[in-house]
DNA sequence: ATGACTTGCGCGGCAAGA
């Protein structure tokens, strides 16, 4: 009798902050070739669709898909599968900012839906840009609940620009007046988790310095001053699949680096 | 220390980021 070869096989999904994809081309193409994930979120590209580095990352094996916007903002996903792509974060037409994308990944034989969200800064609170950013959480909230009821393995990767708790920052203190980290900003987060979704890093790891972002100011890096800002969100059925989670920290040191690493993890 | 760095835009010096 032969044997059927029913073995699923792995995915890796990544997130990463690049901070401009045409400064950081070449960084992200050794990213491709060294980690090999099969779906790359990105943000912060700034640029428009035609001016992203599409031959460079299509030569290197990758579909794009990309929301792009003039000078800020802009997010994509590169997939070594086929895709079915969604722009855009339901719930206020009047948003222009290029900040949500979303593709159904068909690989080998299963099914998984990725989204790429940078979630905005926020800063200064007293601003309106709070408010932008607290309606943005309602709106991924809202969007994030209907997805759920499909039951699939679902990761919502991204820039969130919140950190969860203290222990995600090296010095909390710092950062109790910032729209990165407050009460109100961790509570919207919460809620986020407790539709039922799950922190891939926090679900494999409770090490201490565990970090995505070091600013570029005032040494950040080298005094290990970083952040947890960007994560991957689970659904129970990605969850249930969860190996591994990990933080491309050495990333960070390169030559004209972004100020973000990628974030990565692998689901069987 | 009103700082510190990096980007886009576009060619001078802001705005934005986190």
């Amino acid at each position: 009798m032969a044997s059927l070869t029913l073995e699923k096989t792995r995915v890796r999904i990544a997130t990463w902050n690049v901070n401009s994809v045409r400064q950081r081309t070449e960084h992200l193409l050794h990213y491709l070739k060294e980690t090999s994930p099969d779906v790359l979120c990105l943000q912060e590209i700034k640029c428009q669709e035609d001016t992203f580095p599409r031959m460079e990352v299509e030569a290197a094996g990758y579909n794009v898909a990309i929301q792009g916007q003039k000078t800020f903002n802009g997010v994509a996903i590169l997939s070594k599968h086929p895709m079915d792509v969604t722009k855009g974060l339901p719930g206020d037409p009047s948003d222009e900012q290029a900040r949500y994308i979303e593709a159904v990944v068909q690989h080998g034989t299963g099914v998984v839906r990725v989204a790429s969200i940078y979630l905005p800064n926020g800063n200064p609170p007293s601003t309106e840009k709070y408010p932008y950013k607290l309606g943005f959480m309602d709106r991924l909230i809202a969007h994030a609940r209907h997805l759920l009821t499909f039951e699939e393995p679902l990761v919502l990767a991204g820039d969130y620009n919140v950190i969860p708790e203290p222990r995600d920052a090296k010095d909390p203190a710092a950062w109790t007046q910032d729209a990165l980290f407050l009460p109100q900003t961790r509570a919207k987060f919460r809620e986020l988790l407790a539709l039922g979704l799950t922190d891939a890093v926090r679900a494999t790891t409770d090490a201490a310095d565990l970090y995505s972002f070091w600013d570029y100011q005032a040494g950040a890096w080298q005094k290990n001053f970083g952040i947890r800002i960007d994560h991957l969100l689970l659904s129970p059925e990605a969850a249930n699949r969860l190996q591994s989670a990990s933080i491309d920290k050495s990333v960070r040191a390169l030559d004209k680096p972004s100020d973000h690493v990628p974030v990565r993890i692998d689901l069987a």
